[in-house]
DNA sequence: CGATTCTTTGAAAACAGTCAATCTGTGTGG
DNA sequence: CCACACAGATTGACTGTTTTCAAAGAATCG
């Protein structure tokens, strides 16, 4: 499972050997089951979380019920909630596993560790940061900016591969629009 | 103008008298007049720009010519494409001013020179850069979970220093709603 | 096979957008 | 100082979209 993980580190961030290994020394690798919970709702997010295997997603819980969901990851994403693993506060949003996982993590205190002492990867991590920024930004454009459809064949086309992975009605939730009206739109796309 | 930032730096990055002059060395003061743009699309964003003074907005431009306000930045915001900024890519956003301003630009080099040569600075700025990437996802959350009229008090009660200084016309471009909803939003609010 | 999950469809109601008109306050030029 | 233009805010009537509720049709899994 940390052979996935290790590629990454080697080909994305440019770690040498020296540098995998201590990077090794810290990991804890973990299988999630399907509908399993890798944070629920109310606890601390004590983990940075590599994922090396499978999809999950993360979702907050409205006032009706409604689950709404934040973001979908697969294999070579990072999935946490930063607010609660930088802040040490409750978290607001659920993390569960759409299929069965294999995800590496690394605790907080061993993780900025890692910073300090690998320049490069803290690099890295800084990038990846500001590219999810940047992400992010784009979703709240097209939140505020377009049509469900729009969002929808938006969707599609920048993330293909969850896509095809994910139940139709989480799509909807992750574009903020009933799974009905998804599916109508589905429809009348079909048609053209 | 200088002396804002200044204060900015010592009470929250923490920097001494050596450090802020080497921030100073490289600050560029500018005063914008309202409706002057800071950054125009198809422009690269060159500059870290923090604002000393004034109220200015970020926006994109749809296919069908409206305006979409991604965020407002006020005293003590940092402002800029950081898309831009980062990828050396054409902004495919405007960022004006929406009364008289005044700013101070660093540009990318000396910033990036200031951010390995003061690393309190570093630590700081990826502080805030954490905490607008919490802002931003709290803001998917509202758009995909909320109504229009909760994320109106949502809006007010989260920037109320905001609300009183632009025109409700942009809150509703930054909420995703025409005007005329926004305003009948506000008036069935009154009568509660 | 039966149970669950997922997707689609229909009809009614709630909601938001558009277009056009009006009202307000502000500020500029004559 | 007044008149006028202009930006901003509101309202009404209408249209179009989205949600909701209920039901039923696929697909998947044990």
């Amino acid at each position: 499972m940390f052979e996935a993980f290790e590629s990454y580190l080697r080909g994305k961030a440019g770690l040498n050997d020296d540098e995998i290994e201590s990077v090794r020394a810290v990991c804890i690798e973990k299988k999630i089951r399907k509908r399993q919970y890798l944070l629920q709702e109310g606890e601390v997010c004590h983990y940075e979380c590599f994922i090396a295997k499978g999809c999950l997603r993360m979702y907050g819980v409205g006032d009706d019920g409604a689950e709404h969901i934040l973001r979908f990851a697969v294999e070579n994403w990072w999935i946490s909630d930063r607010e609660s693993y930088n802040n040490g506060t409750p978290s607001r949003f659920n993390i569960d596993a759409l299929e069965n996982c294999e995800v590496i993590l690394i605790n907080k205190p061993d993780f900025i560790n890692l910073l300090t002492t690998i320049p490069k990867l803290r690099d890295f991590i800084d990038g990846l940061l500001a590219r999810s920024y940047d992400a992010i930004q784009n979703r709240v454009m097209s939140a505020i900016s377009y049509s469900a459809e729009e969002r929808y064949q938006h969707f599609i086309s920048r993330f293909p591969d969850i896509f095809h992975r994910v139940p139709l009605h989480m799509i909807a939730s992750y574009l903020g629009v009933s799974r009905e009206t998804l599916s109508r739109v589905r429809s009348q796309f079909v048609q053209k």
